[in-house]
RNA sequence: GGAGUAGGCGAGGCGGUUGCCCCUUCUUCUCUUCGUGAGAAAGAGGGGGAGGAAAGUCCGAACUCCAAAGGGCAGGAUGGUCGCUAACAGCGACUCCGGGCAACCGGAGGAAAGUGCCACAGAAAAUAUACCGCCUCAUGAAAUGACGGUUUCGCGCCUUUCGUGGGGUAAGGGUGAAAAGGUGAGGUAAGAGCUCACCGUCCUGGUGGUGACAUCAGGAGCGUGGUAAACCCCAUCCGGAGCAAGACCAAAUUGGCCCUUUUUGGGAUGGCCCGUCCUAUGGGGCGGGUAGGUCGCUCAUCCCCUUGAGCAAUCAAGGGGUUAGAUAAAUAACCGCCCUCGCUAAGCCUUUAGCGGGAACAGAAUUCGGCUUACGUCCUGCUCCAGCC
RNA sequence: CGGGGCGUAGCGCAGUCUGGUUAGCGCACAGCGUUCGGGACGCUGGGGUCAGGGGUUCGAAUCCCCUCGCCCCGA
């Protein structure tokens, strides 16, 4: 199993965003929340959103490059794929790296009881 | 101990695991106009990968497109002088004024071209005026204080007080942010640059300086308050928009134009057919252009060192260096050892163990020169003031 | 990344260009009146760091500079 995380696994398309918006499912953290579908390809896509008013430029740098290593690194625990867009909310900037992580393995359990 | 100023650094080191962006070499693969020509993916190797402010977007430029013969108006910017710079609202040196005991810091064209404004208060806020006051002349009234007359009455004259009118004056006056040169002496009916001395102001000339200006001499009694970050005047400068600029390639769909001698249909002409014309549809082509992609895209008015010129900013010559180019946007998670700082305990003067820390402000987005703002128990030089030895 | 605008009482706005006398208006709030009581109405009243800091001026919400926050536009 690898841990990349390519060009192809990451969405940036105006038009898969909003495809997102429209049909994804949701799910509320306490962190962030997640906008997810399943897709047609063999492997899943992700991306951060995360808005001015959370913070800094520097601040919100870091926490796009948490959520992305949280992905890549917990590829496994998706039973098929997916397209996922985390969206962070104010209250990150208090998380530590260890709640983050629990947080997200929260949100993968949601996703797969709810398919 | 307090303060001022100039500058530097921007943050621990080594190694490891997984992972990201760019460049490059090789191998494999695909396309091919068969030229090892092009392309993208995978694997392996190598190299590079945020800042002093990358920030705010406050100025100035490069670059690109639009417009344009040239000039002017309008509008905007700058504002002591001289110099530096590609340019600037930047930088350096100097001049004057103001603040501070001082090191040092801050400010800067014109109010005598014109217009406007100066609330309240105050006589008056700018062509000085004349309210109070001071002086004087004329006149009216009162007063028995001095003198005179004798028609013993304020009758005459002087004096004093009060009033009216004319004139002189700007010394003094509450106010106000600001009051018409200041202080002293002379002078005068009272006063006044009316006169004089000193200070200030203005004018002329000499000397020094590229210049702002400084200094000296002479003259003018002195006629013009503040505000130009009010309009304005003077001098200098400025065409507009900005890399989401702009250039190129270009799917799907809709509409546009052209062709259709061999798609099919409708209409007109005609008795009918052929033919001709119009129109719809199909086919083919064309240009514009959206999604998307490529270029612009990083080596440029750059940085460092030495020597020379200059007080300096800076310039010249020589040598060396090159260090991100992303585009839903690249550095994270964690471990080990060493160094270092703080606390606690043992130990007993130098070690051991444990815990915690090694930051703050902050993330390139076309590029460069500045300015401004944010930041640190950080480091260094020089200087000033106070106290003690 | 670039361009533009706004910030005044709890809320919505004037006043800013052209500086001056107590910074006003509506709603809301408080008290009194009216009513059996409430609403509506009438009378009275309180409430402002004019986003923050510095400068120009005798005097600044207003003019100039810096900072902060919010909003809009450009493929």
């Amino acid at each position: 199993m690898n841990e990349t995380l390519s060009p192809q696994e990451r969405i940036r398309n105006k038009k898969e965003f909003s495809h997102l918006y429209k049909n994804g499912s949701r799910y509320r953290g306490k962190y962030f929340n997640l906008i997810y579908a399943s897709n047609d390809l063999s492997f899943s896509r992700m991306a951060v959103v995360i808005s001015k008013k959370v913070g800094s430029a520097v601040r919100r740098n870091k926490i796009k490059r948490q959520m992305r290593a949280l992905f890549r690194r917990n590829k496994n625990l998706l039973e098929s794929s997916f397209d996922i867009l985390i969206i962070a909310k104010k209250e990150i900037l208090e998380a530590s790296w260890l709640m983050l992580q629990e947080d997200y393995f929260a949100a993968l359990r949601s996703i797969g009881q709810n398919k």
